[in-house]
DNA sequence: ACACGTTTTTACACTTTGTGGGCAACTATA
DNA sequence: TATAGTTGCCCACAAAGTGTAAAAACGTGT
């Protein structure tokens, strides 16, 4: 368990998402490197560690060649960015990112969220939504919860 | 049996919730290990032995890929964090966690509640308001609860 | 009902983290 | 070459989190 948990941060008027100082301290003592590499998936933005987006990348470099494999060159490789930390924990977005994840100028809100192997960042209120989306689902499964021990 | 009983506790202005050391004898008898995992559920938290949660992630990571796996997922599985108690028997909740389970800066009346093999923890108006919807579910079927016993 | 030990709450001081703003260097454009 | 926009760096303040101590409340057994 390596990123977890959810937290309420913010994005300032140049576009500079805070995260977590948990998820730093991760960075720095379990993969010795501060960067993260910033892609586009679902909505919101992903950031990897440099080292699982390596893997990543080996994995899909492997595939044989398919419309598949080129949707996610398009998709998720393409856009992808590094970024580092300034010195108050903070990492620049770029316009398209931003673009992309409903994060415009006025937006302040956003959610960072740990997902095992990455850090996801959503503008608050689409987070929102889906969470509660996610719920209603759960909901109509009372017993497949129960039986996984929830 | 594990967790049994209900307890009306407090949380203080920082986010320190404490836990009643019945639980605490508990998790140090039964499972030799205090440290809970605590996410967000059905507008409440729920805190769970360590051996608990990863039971429970095995069985999540068993699952085949499914919109209901995803939203485990995002509700219950990412939003989880770690937490121990200080010397006062305490846990400190992050902000994301009071934000979901309406536990903002002036609240201070929690309920924390066993529930066999974790701890919920509510706000303690919103319990209030749970319990009478279920007891006014119950009124409409005394058959049923005349055959279980009750 | 009382005294004792345990548990819970309150209070305060201190550290860390997050946020906003200013300024200068750099880029791209016209 | 001027201009506007972007990026990075720095500082300072505010908010949040951590730790400790001591008071208050609670429960137990006598």
């Amino acid at each position: 368990m390596l990123f977890q948990g959810e937290f309420n941060n913010a994005i300032d008027a140049k576009g500079r998402a805070s995260i977590p100082a948990k998820f730093r301290d991760v960075l720095s003592s379990v993969f010795g490197d501060e960067r993260l590499m910033v892609t586009q998936n679902d909505g919101g933005l992903a950031a990897y560690p440099i080292q699982e987006w390596e893997k990543v990348l080996e994995k899909v470099k492997s595939m044989q060649a398919s419309p598949l494999k080129d949707a996610i060159n398009l998709a998720l490789i393409s856009p992808a960015v590094e970024c580092s930390f300034d010195k108050q924990g903070r990492i620049q977005l770029s316009k398209a990112q931003r673009c992309y994840a409903g994060l415009e100028s006025e937006i302040r809100e956003i959610v960072v969220v740990g997902s095992i192997n990455k850090i996801m960042i959503w503008n608050r209120a689409m987070h929102a939504e889906m969470r509660k989306h996610a719920e209603d689902l759960l909901k109509t499964e009372p017993q497949a919860l129960y039986n996984l021990g929830f």
